[in-house]
DNA sequence: AGCACGCCGACT
DNA sequence: GTCGGCGTGCTC
């Protein structure tokens, strides 16, 4: 018997099928260690074959073979393909994101625990052997642990008995398994009407992919998990994926009420061990839900009745390492070879899923009522550029503070989001200028006041706050722009009472740190809650009336075709916090342009009108998904090695174009928007092009340009241009 | 990716 | 005369 084999050297010369010989019992999916080259590696065998392909006398056999259980399941092999293919990486590189990190390399192994089994043989023991004897008696009546056993009768009347074969040794794996199910079972809730319609249609319709476009609090989640209930009961598996911030203990530990030990998460905050048994127990059948955020759609399950993809339009379902992949594009290759469907929902789904529905490719269902009939919160528009015609100064509007007054005066709570951290943005030097910068990367630094320090977003460098400007001497340092710091100084100020928490990457630390800063807002520790982005997905909190959106615009004004559509699904979004229970909630949005389509779309919740102003605009302007906009990033140390690099993509781009002229609408190359991040140089070629007709060329031009000292991939319709 | 084999400069 | 630089090439 021979083993195909891929070794996981992530490599392109390395990117080959590999035969060795190994016993007749090898099974396809196991991972063995194989004689590579003078050295021993690991590897993957993807298939077996009883007579080999290479010359026979160099053949050489498999080391060891890792798994009892092949860990790689069937259909990695094809999305291993599939993969490789699309984003160009080497197969190893892809079959590596079917595995836990950790069960690379051996770190961690699984953790036995030892029991002893009377086997039911004769033999004999002598009537002195006292301990021995009081042993097989106890272990007559059961099976027992073997060092508890070893306590009681002492180790060496244990060895007795297994040498004399009396007594048998066996291992069970102990799950480490985490958040136990604590409030004891959730039974299912009755469903409403609409979510019964919703579920119906779902598994009705013919095709493959459905979306879900319910509003906040539309009760989504409960539709997900009939859905999820219905597939364990015919016998097939689910995955189940979130974006990481929404795995929230309240999240899972509601998931584990609900379905018990047949739940698994995969996530980054449990620890490795934990880790690797919840991933061996998706992949023994033990447990038939993954629920991860997106890696977890490689989870190691067979015959998958349905996959769900919650807020599917939030950016970390894209990957940001290569392979650089999309969730929903592995998810639809699954669902395809499945034969499930692949449920996509949001309450602002992207206009590229909405699109598809909308056309008649995916599936369609729309919620446009909230589970306990509260209608949406209204939202106000404060015009800020008649703040600063009245000279208000303050980053509060007197009609957020007219609010503010209103809901802390009933004793009730305020969201106040604002997308940026630290205390203000830069610091400029108004005699002369200067803007304080980072060393390492083209950006402005940050003033930090709790640590009265300036700190580089992108590379964490901190640095000493300058008495004065360090270009002219001046004493005249100005803070320009807000951050949550900065806020929250300012609501002291004016609500020296009021308990007044943050929520930011700075705020925020540790695995639980995001949960724990929730928790004590919903525990009512505090009455203001300031924060960025993390404040925006899915918690209850049923005393906030009171949404204040400091600065709408700032997303607004980017140059990127997707600007608007991030503005409305972020108002939308952190609108969606405000009176999910109790009293009518409000938004006060500020902004400096209150007659922005975008904004007036968002305030009236109208994400049909949205959509279709978005879509004639695309349309028209050739933007995605009517183009498709491409960039290959050049990074290096070494600014000479970058440009070469880049010339040579660029000028592989330009033969590409000179063949094939229609299909593209853009083509440049430059220095990216940020041109150094952590002390690496950055280049781009840009294009816009007609179709994907010329994507795999491009991804060919990326690998032959990238060398040990430069590296070149390819982005498609990039989240930010940065 | 690694490691071996292989051909040219400064050292005991 | 040797030790060692890292350029090319192979790994079942």
């Amino acid at each position: 018997m021979y083993a195909r084999v891929i070794v996981d050297i992530a490599h392109s010369q390395t990117d080959r099928v590999f035969e060795y010989s190994c016993p007749d019992d090898m099974a396809v999916g196991c991972r063995v260690k194989v004689p590579f080259g003078g050295r021993i590696v690991e590897g993957f065998v993807i298939g077996l074959c009883d007579t080999p392909s290479f010359a026979a006398e160099k053949i050489k056999p498999v080391s060891e073979v890792y798994d009892e259980q092949p860990a790689l399941v069937p259909e990695c092999f094809s999305l291993m393909e599939g993969i490789a293919r699309r984003y160009r990486v080497p197969r190893a590189a892809s079959l590596r994101l079917f595995l836990p990190s950790e069960m690379r390399l051996g770190k961690v192994s699984e953790v036995y625990r030892k029991y002893l089994r009377f086997t039911g043989a004769e033999g004999e023991i002598r009537a002195s052997a006292k301990k021995q004897l009081a042993a097989l008696d106890e272990l007559k009546g059961g099976d027992k642990p073997y060092t508890a056993m070893c306590e009681r009768h002492s180790r060496s009347a244990i060895n007795a008995l297994v040498g004399k074969g009396l007594a048998e040794v066996y291992k069970v794996r102990r799950n480490r398994t985490p958040i136990p199910a604590d409030g004891g079972e959730e039974a299912a809730k009755t469903l409403t009407p609409a979510q019964t319609a919703a579920v119906e249609y779902i598994e009705k319709s013919d095709k493959r992919v459905q979306l879900i476009h319910g509003v906040t609090g539309s009760g989504k989640t409960e539709i997900y998990l009939t859905l999820i209930a219905r597939q364990l009961a015919a016998g097939r598996s689910a995955i189940f994926l979130v974006p990481e911030i929404s795995l929230t203990p309240q999240m899972l530990g509601q998931l584990r009420r609900r379905f018990g030990a047949q739940a698994a998460i995969l996530h980054s905050g449990l620890s490795a061990g934990e880790r690797f048994d919840e991933w061996w127990r998706l992949r023994s059948g033990e447990a038939k839900i993954a629920i991860g955020a997106r890696s977890a759609i490689f989870a190691p399950l067979e015959n998958i009745g349905v996959i769900i993809i919650d807020e599917e339009h939030d950016s970390s379902y894209n990957s940001e390492t290569a392979p650089r992949y999309s969730t929903a594009d592995i998810a639809k290759m699954r669902a395809e070879y499945n034969g499930c469907k692949l449920i996509l929902g949001s309450a602002t789904p992207s206009v590229e899923s909405y699109i598809e529905a909308s056309e008649g490719r995916y599936g369609l269902v729309t919620l446009t009522e909230r589970i306990n009939g509260k209608p949406m919160p209204e939202i106000l528009i404060a015009d800020m550029r008649r703040e600063v015609r009245r000279g208000n100064p303050s980053n509060l509007s007197a009609m957020l503070r007219a609010e503010l007054d209103e809901a802390l005066s009933t004793g009730n709570q305020a969201i106040i989001f604002l997308n940026r951290r630290g205390y203000s943005q830069t610091v400029i030097c108004t005699d002369c200028g200067y803007v304080a910068k980072c060393e390492n990367c083209d950006v402005s630094l940050t003033y930090h006041s709790e640590e009265n320090c300036l700190k580089c977003h992108y590379c964490g460098a901190k640095y000493r706050m300058p008495s004065a400007c360090p270009e002219c001497g001046g004493r005249h340092l100005r803070y320009s722009g807000t951050g949550t710091q900065r806020v929250v100084a300012e609501l002291k100020e004016l609500y020296p009472s009021a308990r007044i928490l943050r929520m930011d990457n700075d705020t925020v630390t540790g695995k639980d740190g995001h949960y724990k800063i929730l928790k004590s807002f919903a525990d009512r520790e505090a009455d203001i809650l300031v924060g960025t982005q993390m404040i925006a997905k899915g918690h209850d909190f049923p005393s906030v009336t009171l949404v204040g959106i400091l600065d709408a615009d700032m997303s607004l004004h980017f140059s990127d075709y997707r600007s608007g559509e991030r503005t409305f699904q972020l108002i939308t979004q952190v609108a969606g916090r405000s009176g999910r229970a109790g009293a009518k909630g409000r938004v006060v949005l500020q902004t400096y342009s209150p007659e922005n389509y975008i904004l007036r779309y968002a305030v009236a919740y109208d994400y049909r009108g949205f959509f279709e102003n978005e879509v004639k605009m695309r349309k028209a302007a050739l933007f995605p998904p009517y183009s498709l906009i491409c960039r290959v990033m050049v990074v290096a140390e070494r600014d000479d090695e970058a440009i070469e690099a880049l010339r040579e993509a660029y000028t592989a781009v330009e033969k590409l174009r000179a063949a094939s002229p229609q299909e593209f609408i853009f083509l440049n190359k430059m220095h990216s928007p940020i041109k150094k991040i952590q002390g690496k140089v950055r280049y781009q070629v840009l294009m816009r092009l007609r179709t994907k007709a010329l994507l795999s060329d491009i991804y060919d031009i990326a690998v032959a340009a990238s060398k040990p000292s430069v590296l070149v991939y390819v982005e498609e319709n990039p989240a930010n241009l940065s």
